[in-house]
DNA sequence: GTAACTGCAAAATATTTGCATCCTT
DNA sequence: AAGGATGCAAATATTTTGCAGTTAC
């Protein structure tokens, strides 16, 4: 695990500090999305507030992250599957947010239909994020 | 149109005042979705940043408006069809965010194909954001 | 007249930037 | 050693809250 980590942070062209080590373990242990917040409080005064905005930033640009649209307004962050690199992210995503964790999950294998636009529309990127009961809070 | 509005605004238990008919005026004149950043740059100094905050929160809470998910970090909202109400949602909206003169467009008639979600997830609620070019810009 | 809405001030939060220091390569 | 990353301080920006005055019903 340990090496995996670095791995990734190696294959995106950050240098390999703890911090960043640090924050990518949570996403890798929680294997769900995160919000800025859920990592302050999930580290717990080991960085400061500036550092994860900073590496929140930097994971974002490599593409080592991607952030997630929800209804309410907290934004949140995921780890995106290996053939996303810097500028080139996968084009269909599902989201589950359960009403009742709150947690948030990616689930890359969920095969999104394709949606019908009215004329002059073309899609690029299609977001789904559905909304509901988890199969642990079932 | 000056009587629509009061009409919306009655029909939701609100009181029909100059910063509410103003906003919900450009909610309507913008046939659109408008962040809150958007309300204070188009009604321009005409009222307090707190009067709009709080509007909006009424707004939504009764079911005018409804908050869309964005990719990225802005909150914008988009007014209802009449079959919102409050807490009784439209359950199904696709919206559309051009990638070119980044409007956020309500689709409405646009069905929204069932997710197949995996074993133990049970969905409440699908949204669906989609983003691409509009016709306007095609 | 009463309850609700607004504006102002101020507090609480969240985000960004500059700079000196420290760590990675 | 050089460049990038971090932490601290401070500047900005955003959102929330309290309260007195005003407006809608």
């Amino acid at each position: 695990m340990e090496a995996s980590i670095d791995d990734i942070l190696k294959k995106n062209q950050l240098s390999v500090t703890s911090s960043r080590k640090k924050i990518l373990e949570l996403f890798l242990v929680n294997n769900g999305a995160l919000s800025h917040g859920d990592i302050e409080k999930k580290a717990a005064s080991k960085f400061d507030r500036v550092t994860v905005y900073r590496t929140l930033q930097a994971f974002l640009e490599k593409g080592v992250i991607h952030n997630i649209p929800t209804a309410d307004n907290s934004i949140r962050y995921a780890l995106c599957k290996d053939d996303c690199s810097e500028g080139h992210h996968h084009d269909n995503h599902v989201h589950f947010i359960c009403n009742n964790c709150s947690s948030t999950i990616c689930l890359d294998n969920v095969i999104i239909p394709s949606i019908k636009l009215p004329k002059g529309y073309t899609s690029t990127q299609v977001e789904v994020v559905v909304s509901g009961v988890c199969k642990e809070c079932k």
